[in-house]
DNA sequence: TATGAATGAGTTTTCATTCAT
DNA sequence: CATGAATGAAAACTCATTCAT
């Protein structure tokens, strides 16, 4: 993986990146990610030997990046909250820098097997790695809670993607309130005068 | 609209539906749509202007669905835990009903901004649902907690989508756990003796 | 197979026996194809469903020809010397006829089981029918001989095809000559003075 | 074209009679013959102006070793039957020695005029090598006989390339078969009790 | 309304050839 | 001489949409 240094190797991926995110899968063309990266079209297929193959790699970066820097963030904390809190965080922030990037995993290629796999694999290791936090506080159940901790997450990312007033205080508050509602449960956000 | 309750109208939304749903949009052809539904291609032109138009109206269909049986479901039930556990149910069990039509949602036309906006209303709807029940129960920031809601039970809904042995059993399993770890929080879950 | 009759699927027909003939099959394009036929481009994959399903069409409606008036031909005569003057003027008089079609045969698209498969059933039925012919003349190892003489002809056809002075007199004469070289051997022919 | 005795040259003509043999000319790629060669891609444009000034070579180099050596045998002969004969050996072992280059000569680039012009000399050669026979022999319409002959030769040339059972010694009985049905005619192997 | 034959714009991918090193 | 990364022209094929019947 020599190329993984290889700068043309990098202009297409960040490329395509860009284009896919911002476009989707199906209404990116190839053509584009070449002039973007500013080469000639058939140099893409020198690195990469299709559309769809282009597309797992820009996924496959974009994934590990993800979980590589969880990991860092989660090693510098020690309590439950705090990286309950350092997990929201990193989800919200991490969608919150690539808001132009909205469209990566939403408009992938249907029916690709490998993309598919892939995907499942990252949701696995993203799980796990909450998994491991949850189990070191005693936590039953701890893979559903996992799941329902980064759906939480998940969905509040939505209102970070999709509205263009959203402002990194906002995505604070707001992680901060998932980390709550998710220790404390809704319970503890109940007016129990009503 | 007097075409909505018209049957070829209906077949062809049927035939998109189910065409749609496990081919996702791109990959789905309008003749096959037409074929499906036992007309030919240029008929399906006459109830629908275009290939996102017919998604959109399928899509509507889907969604319109959706809430109305959930407002049904509400109606039903009195306390704050049961309305939620009747989210729950209702959120994973339309999804269990329909693990055939995974891609309906994911695999959407690109850049399209009715659909998009019409996403937007539905989301918007289906929070305003959750929310009324949270208000209800007097609870604080509503919105947030209907949107984490909403986000936990997504989550947990692939699983029903992906995974072939997902049982109806385990469905309701789930769905009473998200009502508990969501009135209750992870605190509830974790043995404090570790 | 009523698009036999089909004015359109003619039209492909003839325009791509006319294309593929003159330029052989890797050097025909679609476009051209559909033009000449004045069709859409589009249209011939209505009829073909690709280039090669067209040039077997082709190939198979030309040897078909070939065939069925040889048989016709060899009907109307009784003497084995007659009917093999009849080949000898049929091989040569079609490809007389047909100059400007001259690579239909030799450049074909490689590797296409079904077209290899199918020459040798063309050349296995024509093989046949002189079989008979010198069957009927009480032949000893008659393949043989047939192939021997299909194979004289088909040299003497080169002339034909690349010659552009070559007249339809000259192509009476070698079909003549022919005839009499396989009937008599070249015994006949040599002076044996010399 | 000091360059014929170069060793880099001679492979690159060695790989590409493997490969336009086996694949024919428009389904063989320059990088395999490359590749194959030992070599460079942009190597083989040192040697070779273009990929059909390649295959002209390849087509060169192979028809004169085949004149070549017919040469050599006739010399080695004195009767007209005896020189029919070699001339019969000749042809069909030399492919038979070549059955996996079948496509050399099949699948031939279209509308290259050098080719075609090539292809009609090395015809021309051959078959004044085998008129010179003729006319030793006494032979009225030499030329007529010669391509006639050759004709008979290249048809039965046809079972030896595709079929895979053909063994030595059918070559050599089917040379035998086809000297003596020049020279007797078909008169001779027709029963005439019949 | 209903049909389905016809259209043609649009995109991925290949591969012979070049040329800076 | 040798290399191989880069180029970009070229072509098959698809499919949403139209429209004459």
């Amino acid at each position: 993986m020599s190329s993984v240094s290889n700068p043309k190797h990098t202009a297409i991926l960040d490329a395509a990146y860009a284009l896919f995110g911002s476009g989707g899968f199906y209404e990116t063309k190839m053509s584009e990610v070449a002039e973007k990266a500013g080469i000639a079209k058939g140099t893409v297929y020198l690195y990469f030997k299709s559309k769809e193959d282009l597309f797992m790699a820009v996924t496959r970066r974009d994934c590990e990046g993800f979980l590589q820097q969880l990991e860092v963030k989660l090693g510098a904390e020690n309590s439950l909250p705090g990286k309950l809190s350092v997990i929201a965080k990193h989800h919200l922030f991490y969608y919150y820098e690539r808001k132009q990037h909205t469209k990566l995993f939403f408009r992938a290629p249907n029916n690709n097997p490998e993309l598919v796999a892939y995907m499942a694999l990252f949701m696995e290791q993203y799980m796990q790695a909450v998994v491991k936090v949850l189990v070191e506080g005693g936590a039953v159940e701890p893979e559903l809670m996992a799941k329902s901790y980064i759906g939480m997450l998940d969905r509040l990312k939505m209102d970070i993607l999709f509205d263009p007033q959203f402002a990194e205080a906002d995505a604070h508050k707001r992680a901060q309130f998932v980390a709550d509602l998710f220790i404390g449960g809704a319970i503890g956000n109940i007016n129990p005068a009503e």
